[in-house]
DNA sequence: TTCTATACTTACCAAAAGGAGAGTGTTGGA
DNA sequence: TCCAACACTCTCCTTTTGGTAAGTATAGAA
């Protein structure tokens, strides 16, 4: 009944210890195509990066941010902050000062955002070495 | 001296309910670097979604993983499939008949990875509303 | 002999992503 | 008077991404 069946059980634990949830059951495939549309806005390069640094030191102006957010271009900042802002992930605060400061920091929609990537994190920095050798057989054919 | 300190209470317990860990401390910036370049690899739309019929459906060929996987083209298909394969997240095993019959299944590393994203299909799927609700209240000025 | 099934590969092209660097507005300080 | 500071915004340009459609190989069926 449930689309485990083919794996070890051995597999499977080790799997569990990622897992927070099983996979919700997906009704509706509308909702599905949404979620998915929303992972793939939410689950970028640049996106990832300011729910780190933000998670880590709270807020931080748009200097400073561009500073810790390392080889990002003002460009694609300015975007990323904003599509964040847009989706409630952060609230951007305007100081009418001369010169201008703006301050950005999450809002628990973001932090629990932070959160759940944190699997794909603790996953990737644990198999990075059995990814390595997986490449490097690969390309030996 | 952690970084969490700028959020309630009752905000860190709900970002609770999705961390499966702290995350790591990341001593050495080029693991980072690795760690980032590998998530950039491996979060991608065509990647996730084959990860989950994978993990539904055990083992399939390609016509059917691509009747699956909908809207993926040909080309990308292959592509995904090659870097998982390369990654050493699913095996690829060719049957030497005519027509030619060629089968997917993911390996142990594959499977705990579909497992570590499930903490953000949950998290979308929960805060959809949410999102939605914030992206209607921004594009309203 | 021609058709079908399967799993691709290749060529071509349009669209999107994203980087570099210059420009903007305001005010207090040298 | 001119410059610095900050947070952008705009334009131009290159790179990357990804879709479509056609081609390939092979053996058995019709």
């Amino acid at each position: 009944m449930n689309g485990l069946a083919h794996f070890t059980a051995e597999e499977i634990k080790k799997a569990r210890r990622y897992a927070i949830a099983t996979p919700p059951p997906d009704l509706d495939p509308r909702i599905g195509a949404l979620v998915h549309e929303l992972i793939g806005r939410v689950a970028d390069k640049w996106t990832m990066l300011v729910l780190e640094v933000l998670t880590e030191h709270g807020e931080l102006r748009f200097t400073r941010l561009s500073e810790m957010v390392s080889g990002v271009s003002q460009k694609m900042l300015t975007q990323t902050l904003r599509h964040m802002e847009r989706d409630g992930l952060l609230v951007r605060t305007v100081h009418p000062v001369v010169p201008p400061k703006v301050e950005y920091r999450l809002t628990g929609l973001g932090l629990t955002l932070g959160a759940a990537f944190c699997g794909v994190w603790v996953w990737a920095s644990e198999n990075l070495d059995e990814v390595e050798q997986a490449r490097r057989t690969f390309d030996a054919r």
